[in-house]
DNA sequence: CGCCTGCGTCACGCAATTGTCATAGAGCGT
DNA sequence: ACGCTCTATGACAATTGCGTGACGCAGGCG
């Protein structure tokens, strides 16, 4: 999964001018950026890094872009992520067929930058609502990540930094069980050292705000899995 | 970490150093693997440890790689598992001959590992739903390995870890018959030491769990062999 | 500086889960 | 019907996993 500050995108291109151009210009515009170079590096490195959205040549060497958004879309991790077909060919049926195998959004070279970031964050928006401010809600529960602001039915409630994070985490995917080491990831960021029991330490604080104003436990503890809501 | 549901390679190939490359790759892309060096000890593996997908090589000793794929289709245990042909003929008409003898899937030398493993995913995710996390369902019993829910009839059900993981495995493959053994494997993990009876009391307890609500046993004893769903 | 807030870790207690065993029951061949 | 084998089940003790309060530490701020 991505960290908890930075949308994650791939780009996948076989010309590296267009790797160079799209990743540059991404970066600068707030993305976490990787790369590859065909569709096969693509779906080894969808599996392993769990990208957000994926920007998707249609013509590549090794695996054709459409077969590797079929590939793609039937791993668990590029499930739930945004793929965005490239093609320099405009014709309707193309575009049908992109979508068929589950593309998310399409772009016809030639493009601009701003209309490649403009699609990737319109995407990103309806993938995941709390990156761009979108609120979120589940049941009589509201998190707003613009004001840093959670309710439940109309009241405030007071949470801190860590909490907020982990309940927007969780208000993300409902239904979805987290695991401790997955909400580590995600909540507190990658490569950081902190034992997995201090996640249910946390849970337990994040329970305690939420049940401040009356009201069931809105997370359910999965033994032996994790923690999720909804 | 060994995961107890790590999908089972194995690698038929006469040539150790393709053994080796294969072996090392897909073991670090996280599945189980196992190798043999021909046609009859291919088939003897299948039926011994039962793999979820075998690479075989067209060019074998002993067995060629197209009677060793009749034979191990012809096995209760290869039934069910996707066999992908490596060759160094690219002729269409052997790949038909391939496809005749009830391969799944076609790998035409030279190769590289990303298309391997791409290939293996792709058969992997098609023989076993639910290791691309899409929702397992039999008759009224639906498992959801995301949310880690499992409903009988729209209606929620309790169970343990190691019931959740038994239906899980049972549901994998409708109608299969499992043996205890199998079981052990599959659910707690090789390598664990454990009384092939527990196996009994888990069905047991999962039995009582799925028909806490009403309707028939859903799973089906086989004497002297083991039990199955389906 | 002293207070306050938030955070990570630890230890303890509780409850769910689990592996084993003993016993009763069921299937099958004769 | 009988005997043998395999399976179902209830009881039970051990284990595991989880929730919680307490504690020490670091940083922000008056």
């Amino acid at each position: 999964m991505s960290d908890a500050a930075q949308p994650h995108v791939l780009i996948v291109d076989d010309e590296p001018a267009q790797l160079a151009l799209l990743s540059y210009n991404l970066k600068a515009a707030g993305f976490r950026v990787t790369t590859a170079k065909d569709g096969e590096e693509a779906v080894m490195s969808v599996v392993e890094q769990g990208p957000d959205v994926i920007l998707l040549d249609w013509m590549l060497p090794r695996l054709s872009g459409l077969e590797a958004c079929r590939q793609i879309k039937a791993t668990r991790e590029g499930r739930d992520a945004a793929v965005i077909m490239v093609s320099a060919r405009s014709e309707e049926a193309d575009r049908v067929r992109g979508l068929d195998t589950g593309a998310d959004d399409y772009i016809v070279k030639p493009y601009s930058v701003a209309e490649v970031i403009a699609r990737v964050r319109a995407n990103l928006r309806r993938l995941r609502p709390s990156v761009s401010g979108q609120s979120l809600e589940i049941g009589d529960i509201r998190l707003d990540p613009e004001s840093f602001r959670v309710t439940r039915e109309g009241q405030a409630l007071h949470l801190g930094p860590t909490e907020f994070r982990l309940l927007a985490a969780l208000m993300e995917r409902p239904g979805k069980v987290w695991t401790r080491d997955a909400l580590l990831d995600r909540v507190w960021g990658r490569d950081i050292y902190i034992d997995t029991r201090t996640v249910d330490v946390h849970v337990g604080r994040l329970r305690k705000a939420l049940c401040a104003t009356g009201g069931d436990d809105p997370i359910r503890t999965v033994r032996g899995a994790g923690y999720a809501m909804g």
